[in-house]
DNA sequence: TTGACGATAGTCT
DNA sequence: GACTATCGTCAAC
């Protein structure tokens, strides 16, 4: 197998985290989990910039025990438990002390496939194996254990394998369900690819 | 110690 | 497309 560079420190700790939400569409993600690797194709991101987003943990430099690792330097995994249950992935980026992240939503996946479906039980391949960030997470077999990993080590990974993607072909969307936070509520921090069959389904209407 | 809440997933119509 | 089950985390008492 032809290897890839992983992404390096440096991209992670750029400034612009929406333009990191962006440039990581088209990335790949992967996971080595007892030495099986599962991964696929970045498709959908959400960014989160700590300190201005209503919608982020960590809105008005609120910390916690659970959200600590956002604060840290860029380039490590966030991962939390949503409603007991799910569990969501993040990537942290930025310098250590500013705590901005983005949400990957969903991957189109590639390696791996009959292991994520049955991690996930599944016995068909469709878009609920690996569209959702719960989803995701259990399909790729992250625990809150690699709450705080290195996404440049061995465990939890990004590749970069020069996909191009047209930029007409990323569609920026407002988040949806943040009313009160103000001017923030009309930003675009939701990427996706456009007509991308493993992306959640649009909800544009309305 | 307790109450309120949520960056969802899955099921039903 | 709409509805709800469900439980860890946070913050206040």
């Amino acid at each position: 197998m032809i290897k890839y560079p992983k992404l390096p420190l440096t991209f992670y700790q750029q400034d612009n985290v929406l333009q990191i939400s962006k440039l990581l569409i088209g990335k790949y993600l992967f996971t080595n989990n007892d030495g099986i690797i599962t991964g696929g194709m970045i498709v959908e991101t959400e960014a989160y910039r700590g300190i201005d987003d209503r919608a982020s943990h960590a809105y008005g430099m609120k910390m916690t025990k659970r959200n600590e690792v956002m604060y840290g330097a860029g380039g490590h995994a966030y991962i939390y438990l949503c409603y007991g249950i799910h569990l969501l992935f993040n990537v942290v980026t930025n310098q250590k002390g500013i705590p901005h992240g983005i949400l990957i939503k969903a991957i189109e996946p590639q390696i791996g496939i009959e292991k994520m479906m049955e991690r996930r039980k599944k016995t068909k391949l469709n878009r609920s194996l690996t569209g959702g960030p719960g989803a995701l997470t259990e399909a790729l077999g992250m625990s809150i254990r690699d709450n705080g990993t290195s996404l440049i080590g061995s465990m939890i990974w990004l590749e970069d394998r020069n996909i191009k993607i047209d930029p007409e072909q990323i569609i920026a969307t407002p988040r949806i369900g943040v009313d009160y936070a103000g001017e923030d509520a009309m930003l675009p921090w939701r990427f996706r690819i456009k007509n991308n069959p493993w992306t959640s389904p649009a909800k544009e209407k309305k």
